[in-house]
DNA sequence: CTTTCATCCTGTACGGCGTACAGTATTTGT
DNA sequence: ACAAATACTGTACGCCGTACAGGATGAAAG
């Protein structure tokens, strides 16, 4: 999608491209978090003095609004349509797939929920759901709720799930993580948090892909049953 | 909640406590964002010498976790519990309550999503959904699950909030900022995202209390309805 | 072909950040 | 009265983002 636009300019040619420096910060930022992924960092490993980075974007924040951008478009192309199948199941399959591949870069994740996130690749996404959802015989004014809702649901799932296992990625396996979140949560006083020490064991799976399929279910649901279901849905 | 031990040490006496600098810390939040909340803004604004916040805190960081549970227990505590109501009603009017109080420190709301959020302050909010949950006749388990989708509802509709907003408050009217983006969401190309732009104005209304509680009202339906819906609720 | 001049990049520098280290003043326990 | 522990200050180091001035480059203008 970055369209070569092969102007020609007047000063010497250009030893970068703004996609350099995008993939150079991204790379950082999976590496060593937000933290790493600063102008001189990026700078060093495109290997260019710092302030040359000013060449190609404004300032900081431009670099990561476009490092957002990059990859939620890279995220947005990637992820295959299934057309034909049940609305539920083709947005549960772009939502797997889009905790997957941004879980992949958990140091953008702080980056994207830090700005507006209203480029054409977020407006893409949102175009994306509302497809699925007005094909599904939703009106277009309610499928644009439901897809914030779900966009609500979808970021922030991943931002939780980034601040409790840290911005930099870690291939354990999750079976693992959660056995030790367990061990820490059987600390919880039973006196002051009777429910919470009760429940453990399942608060020890909150950040699993069960948790996130089970509440992708709920949001699903609700979206899907009747228009006015909450005056009286009586205690279950 | 913030017990004076009043343990006597061997040294000079303190000149501050915790909680003034906890409290410095908040209000540069709410004043300059996050970036004016820094150890030396701190530790001008409580009147000592920067590193002398390290008396109180080991570093940066157990400040900002320091903040975001003493903030989450204000909160936590300002919010008074509507005993016999249908168990939705209490939900919203707590979601809602969470809603208003945390936008009313946007800075601090970046904070939160940027570490584990896992003291004693965020379990008694666990505690406090969960216990409306069971009251509702959910099983401790589900009640668990459920706490936690709403708890990402509910801090990812504030974070994407705040993310729109910006991170320093501004007393706008929410209708003007509404038509603010809608004249902005008019310019979007109906060729390449017709449905977005057939719904610009809902979409201009995302970050609203409207939509806020349109979104809650799904997420309880979901949480309300049938154990295992996702299966075939077909196309509405 | 030569000159002009916009443009890219570098070197240097400034103010702010978190925080490590050493020193000084203050209070308590012996 | 003295010693030990503690709170705070002054100073300094290495990062950060980025403003400014100067030199190399190469297309456009003469």
């Amino acid at each position: 999608m970055t369209t070569t636009a092969k102007i020609s300019r007047r000063g010497p040619r250009r030893a970068l491209t703004g996609d350099d420096i995008l993939e150079a910060a991204l790379s950082l930022l999976d590496e060593g978090g937000p933290a790493a992924a600063s102008i001189r960092g990026i700078a060093a490993k495109v290997g260019v003095a710092p302030n040359a980075v000013y060449t190609y974007f404004p300032d900081k924040a431009a670099v990561v609004q476009a490092v957002v951008e990059h990859l939620l478009g890279q995220v947005n192309h990637a992820i295959v349509a299934d057309e034909n199948l049940p609305w539920t199941q083709r947005i549960e399959h772009l939502a797997l797939d889009l905790r997957e591949r941004l879980s992949a870069h958990p140091g953008a994740v702080s980056l994207m929920i830090g700005g507006p996130m209203d480029g054409p690749n977020a407006l893409a996404l949102n175009e994306r759901l509302m497809e699925i959802l007005v094909d599904s015989g939703l009106h277009p004014s309610d499928a644009a709720r439901a897809s914030y809702l779900l966009i609500v649901y979808v970021f922030g799932s991943i931002a939780l799930e980034v601040a409790e296992l840290g911005e930099t990625r870690q291939a354990r396996p999750e079976a693992e993580r959660i056995a030790e979140r367990r061990a820490g949560f059987s600390a919880i006083p039973a006196g002051t948090y009777p429910l919470s020490a009760a429940a453990a064991s399942t608060m020890a799976a909150y950040v699993s892909t069960e948790q996130y399929v089970w509440g992708l279910h709920r949001v699903l649901a609700g979206i899907g049953g009747p228009p006015n279901p909450t005056e009286l849905p009586p205690h279950r």
